[in-house]
DNA sequence: TCAGTTCCTTGACTAAAGTTAGGAAAAGCG
DNA sequence: CGCTTTTCCTAACTTTAGTCAAGGAACTGA
């Protein structure tokens, strides 16, 4: 169960058993229902959550619609503006599956990098990288077609196509659903020819 | 000179005197012209920017076409995806003025954590920042049309409409620069009545 | 089982961005 | 200074996304 998170972080640094101890007798493990929301509008949050398996969803409500912009999944981390920032949360995170989580706030961080210093050099390595993707990930973003943010999300995440609704995923591509529709029909008739 | 740049960090974490002179005796404040290159397609890059007066572009060379997807100015920070990465970097980075840097490379970090710890913690809450702010804007990037980002940018960043060609904004904006060029007389129209 | 959602698609229409082409003003350079 | 390049705008046309309306399928809960 843990064992795809140590494979994880030894991308980055490779942790000693005492090190790996650590982090399971703090019992950051925590099972979510789908359906549960971590956080809600309005409201503050102060843990990050590593995703062992299972999909949160990020979404925003504006003019009573929900904008979803993120989903998250295995081995994917999420560090909500909210805990980061100690303000109210503009956004809700909802769990779109029965989920294993890593739990970590701003107390239980703390207390893990006193007695592992080397957790901080991990979580600040991470940042790095999770913050070069997304930008990374911005960039193609702006220079593509919908239909090109289509077809890359089917090559890069083709598992979000079964485990999320697609009127979701439209908005994720920043799209309308009825978009997304006729994207899908256009792609299929060439893919006939 | 570098009073901008401990105003900024002092919002995170304020530093004593002897830090800042270990920040000052490391030599890392580097003056550019407009026009160098810090890195260029294919090259390996070992460096972390910060801007402290001026302004460096991001772009993508697609199809002979220069995509720009990113300008950072004062106070703001770039992680490079290629220093991050050890990989050939698949942007160029460019100075758009004459600018004034902090110019951290992987080993000057290190004699900088080394002799200064905090730094590394205030590298990782940076961190966390910035990747929670570059989210968020992605965010608002896909719930949004090209004339409510370009009026948010209006907003947020007026001095860049006069730094820098609206060609270039055109694609920082994720359209054309026809439709920018549309997009202003439509808003200006607008606005007149 | 049935009623009420939610989800997905389709069609007709509108609005806006992409494409292609051209041209004028401004800036850079010999 | 003239020349070239860059920058910016415009226009006509094509393509595609947004909007509004509707209907059917799939799922949900009493």
């Amino acid at each position: 169960m843990e064992s795809e998170l140590f494979d994880f972080i030894a991308g980055y640094m490779p942790l000693t058993e005492p090190e790996k101890q650590v982090i399971v007798d703090m019992a950051l493990f925590k099972r979510v229902d789908k359906g549960t929301f971590l956080v809600r509008e309005g409201e503050l949050s102060n843990a990050y959550y590593f995703v062992v398996r299972g999909c949160l969803r990020t979404y925003y409500m504006i003019d009573g619609e929900e904008k979803t912009t993120a989903f998250y999944t295995e081995l994917q981390n999420l560090a909500p503006l909210s805990t980061v920032n100690k303000t109210p949360s503009d956004q809700y995170i909802v769990c779109v599956e029965d989920s294993l989580l890593l739990v970590s706030t701003l107390d239980t961080e703390q207390l893990v990098f006193e007695r592992f210093p080397r957790f901080e050099t991990l979580c600040r390595l991470l940042s790095e990288n999770l913050l070069a993707q997304n930008q990374a990930s911005f960039d193609q973003f702006k220079n593509s077609s919908p239909e090109q943010r289509y077809l890359r999300l089917l090559d890069t995440r083709p598992d979000l196509m079964q485990r999320v609704p697609l009127h979701q995923l439209a908005s994720y591509l920043g799209i309308k659903a009825e978009s997304l529709s006729r994207i899908r029909r256009r792609v299929q008739q060439k893919a006939r020819t």
